[in-house]
DNA sequence: CTGAAAGCGCTTACAG
DNA sequence: CTGAAAGCGCTTACAG
């Protein structure tokens, strides 16, 4: 046998009808489901048994040239080592699934990058596409309304466009923020996520909401900016420390920050939770193995990527969407977080 | 407008064939670049200026309905949170992008899971399959040949089976062995990956490997088991802390399992690296940042991702596969590993 | 109840 | 140098 395709032909529609002795559109009504079909059991039987004996399964060209659905959806993510699109990949995976769907995901974490993937996904690849992440620009939306592509961003939004599903960022600094004043914090201070990230100004703004609506002051200057990654967590904490004055607490806009802020606390000698308390957005297994084991707001990601492909599948692309969802979230509190030193001295 | 395309028709063949004033063949040999075709430079121009103009985008489904060739090749992996993954998709990713591929990534991590992945593929969804993992058994390849699916294991072997690209996972562990020998050690524990994974039991014999050629004892009661997980590597590590005698240093199969390990040290009050050097396979920039950061081993995951597509792309389906990648592979020393107590106390 | 036909949009061997 | 035709494997409206 040569190279190539390494077989005999597949098995097509025409090899199940001349095995089931009826026409191949028959076969065809069959398997779709067809409630128009009028057929006799006994035929019905027949065609199943053709379809299970040859292992007939339609060819996805063929049927995607005809029907104009590829039964595929696209998925971009800007970085596969990121817990949380991990997370909303499952998600989406399995809302997929449960709709017979395949979810195509790739990753572009630049504009030029973006562009060449949506080349590469040409035309007709698949129906409609999830964007997630920060790089997506008017103009690629654009361009994607233009090719008759539906898409819908997720865990971020866009001025100006109403196609998004998003957590309730927002919340979860409060939640975060309400952990900190019932353990009798007043100085918080915040380690934020990048100026570009959606998500981080949700946060950031939640917890200013959240400082106020306890009356408490969120001190300009013990708001600092990470990237999402543990180095800048590292930085970001450093400023904080370096700040006038020392606040007792910090929320830490997500994980891997947190770990880089965690090393910063241990360098300057700064005890957790003694000295600090420090909380973030996420939690992985990972967090309880961390020193201190770290005090997260757990979010939910699969929810929000389930949610993203149900939507993309469901609404008509021309019909505004703005869902947050509304999955559990929750503190998982763990030893990072505790009374602030004045409070602990006194019990 | 309507819900649905969203859009007006797509351009198609026979809309830039009518605006170039050609037939459209001619088309499609100019975009295909058939060396055969003879044409005038003045027609291929007007034929170009045809297909900007119109931004014409071939319909995938036609052509792979036509040409039996997808432009997809898959990639199945267990789980999206191992950022061993994410390394390898990364690679993967960007050789497949290259060849003009995409790249169509799963998860499954059950067998079910995976038949049903495969079903879900379909007939001529893809052009090949990558499996990374552990859960592809003889009959699911069995099935995939039968298809006619060309398929490659990635970082992994299967016994009889002569289609795969892994690391040197023996090599890993003979540098990490050899690193800790280096600082002075002979008493040297392995906390090993789950048995079911090839790369766990390939980084086991490489360790046992390695100590003889040091002439040292692998002691049995000083290689534990664990999952590859925090969870798995903090339990594996506190049996080879109640076992007989204590090492000095110990070799973990993983980076999620080390952390796992530093934490039941801790717990333990044993002091990272002072009584206890620990050093583990894979780097990620949270390395830097545990307490005490990680000494790693580095492994060329992105070049193994890349192989596998190159592989699977140039060798024939029925050709023997046996590679071993050699990308860069080193010990990144930090400060988990250190000289053994006695030797310290000399210095 | 079942069959025959058209056509989705390409590519390619062939005809001129 | 360029065009006409066949056919990949489906689905679906229609005919009987």
């Amino acid at each position: 046998m040569t190279a190539g395709t390494g077989g005999a032909r597949r098995t097509t529609l025409a090899d199940v009808a001349t095995r089931a002795g009826v026409d191949r559109s028959v076969i065809s009504r069959v398997l779709s489901g067809d409630p128009r079909l009028l057929i006799r059991e006994e035929t019905r039987q027949r065609v199943l048994d053709a379809v299970r004996d040859l292992g007939y399964r339609p060819n996805v060209a063929a049927r995607t040239l005809r029907t104009r659905r590829t039964g595929t959806l696209g998925l971009l993510i800007p970085d596969y080592a990121n817990p949380v699109y991990a997370e909303i990949i499952k998600g989406a995976e399995a809302a997929a699934a449960e709709r017979d769907c395949v979810l195509l995901t790739g990753s572009a974490n630049a504009a030029t990058e973006l562009n060449s993937y949506l080349d590469l996904l040409g035309q007709g690849r698949v129906d409609g596409l999830l964007l997630a992440g920060e790089l997506t620009s008017r103009a690629v939306l654009d361009g994607l309304t233009a090719d008759g592509l539906p898409w819908l961003l997720v865990n971020r939004t866009l001025r100006g466009e109403a196609r998004h599903v998003v957590l309730d960022d927002e919340r979860a600094a409060a939640l975060a923020v309400e952990h900190l004043v019932g353990l009798g914090h007043t100085e918080i201070a915040h380690l934020a996520g990048p100026n570009g990230a959606d998500t981080a100004r949700r946060r950031n703004r939640g917890y200013r909401a959240a400082m106020r609506a306890h009356g408490l002051t969120a001190r300009l200057d013990w708001t600092t900016r990470g990237d999402y990654t543990a180095d800048g967590g590292y930085r970001a904490m450093l400023e904080i420390l370096d700040a006038r004055g020392r606040p007792t607490a910090v929320f830490v806009a997500n994980l891997a920050s947190a770990i880089g802020a965690l090393h910063a606390l241990r360098s300057r000698g700064v005890a957790a939770p003694a000295q600090m308390s420090v909380i973030a957005v996420h939690d992985l297994p990972l967090a309880e193995h961390l020193s201190p084991a770290l005090t997260t707001v757990r979010m939910p990601l699969r929810e929000l990527g389930r949610r993203g492909v149900e939507l993309l599948a469901e609404v008509g692309p021309e019909e505004a969407v703005r869902e947050v969802v509304t999955g559990p979230m929750q503190v998982v509190p763990r030893e990072s977080t505790a009374p602030p030193p004045d409070l602990q001295e006194r019990m």
